[in-house]
DNA sequence: CCAGACGTTGTT
DNA sequence: GTCTGG
DNA sequence: CCAGACGTTGTT
DNA sequence: GTCTGG
């Protein structure tokens, strides 16, 4: 799963994006922690905005105040039957956290917790496809809050995850190239963007435990750890672009998930904060699909 | 996610 | 707000 | 009916 | 052990 990422300088992801709302500030990070504020895009009446919005969401019947348990990570089998998802999920609050990698920890024998950096390969930045919901103060201070989807791990993040009964579960990733997929795209294929990113574009290797602590800072933090030996994590050489294929090879089987139910298309925002307190009334939009043709150029990429 | 705190009375 | 547990 | 929860991961 | 804070 994950609780902590980098991100690069906001120019970057903008240069990408096409953002028709620029409200975000925020600079290039290496230990992004939970409750922190996060730059974000979501669209509101068509318009793709950036924004910052708390990395745990508060769901708008908390009334502003910060659950105690984690709403950091959705998992993707829970988006239709979780309170604290099904909300945004029926009113089509998806969002996507921006970021350039992330971290995971590897529990050793030793008790030691040792953190990895993983990144992709083929992207130098990327998104976390997550919900948000809107969640308003007794002093009415309005909180934007946000959560990142999670899914079974893939293998590189099953093997530095390396509990044995369960699969484990790392964040759902999308290339920019998809974006959109998640943001606008009909409930369908928003879920079929909710995958595993492969494993063959992806890299991991060990960092400094530094990184632990929420309260370091510093692109030092991404550095290769020093005196790095080949561990007993074979598997957590970096992955170069281009590397064979490695497609069949399929050991154990294959996780046959619950489907996850259907996701509600996007809405606007008014239906968003209003939907939750009110009946529907007929004037409430709800955004038509767009054409069916972009379902097909997503080939499922699957077997990692 | 990990690190760090985890309590009270009553005030220099 | 909505669901589960008692 | 009301009260209480509302979440995730990993368990070296 | 468990909760809070970043």
């Amino acid at each position: 799963m994950c609780g902590r990422y980098i991100l690069a300088q906001q120019a970057k992801f903008e240069r990408e994006l096409r953002l028709g709302r620029i409200d975000w500030s925020f600079s290039a990070r290496y230990n992004v922690a939970p409750s922190q504020s996060v730059p974000a895009v979501r669209v509101i009446e068509g318009v793709h905005e950036g924004v910052m919005m708390r990395w745990g969401l508060i769901p708008f019947f908390a009334h502003g105040v910060p659950p105690r348990y984690s709403t950091i990570n959705a998992s993707i089998e829970r988006l239709q039957s979780a309170p604290a998802w099904r909300g945004p999920c029926k009113r089509g609050q998806r969002c996507i956290q921006v970021a350039a990698g992330f971290y995971e920890w590897h529990l050793e024998a030793n008790g030691r917790k040792q953190p990895y950096f993983v990144h992709l390969t083929d992207h130098e930045i990327f998104g976390f496809p997550g919900l948000w919901d809107r969640s308003i103060a007794a002093d009415g201070t309005v909180i934007d809050s946000c959560a990142l989807v999670t899914v079974p791990a893939n293998e590189l993040l099953r093997d530095i995850h390396n509990t044995g009964a369960h699969p484990g579960r790392m964040p759902a990733i999308l290339a920019p190239a998809d974006f959109d997929l998640w943001l606008e795209g009909s409930a369908p294929q928003a879920r079929a963007a909710l995958r595993a990113y492969p494993a063959r574009r992806m890299a991991a290797y060990r960092v400094s435990t530094r990184v632990n602590s929420p309260k370091t800072e510093g692109a030092e933090l991404i550095e290769p750890a020093r005196g790095d030996e080949p561990s007993a994590l074979h598997l957590l050489r970096p992955v170069t672009l281009g590397s064979p294929p490695a497609r069949c090879g399929r050991r154990g089987a294959p996780s046959t998930e619950p489907l996850v139910e259907q996701l509600a298309p996007p809405v606007h925002a008014e239906a968003a904060t209003d939907g939750a307190q009110h009946e529907r009334g007929a004037e409430t939009h709800v955004c038509p699909d767009p054409p069916a043709d972009r379902a097909e150029h997503y080939r499922a990429d699957e077997g990692e």
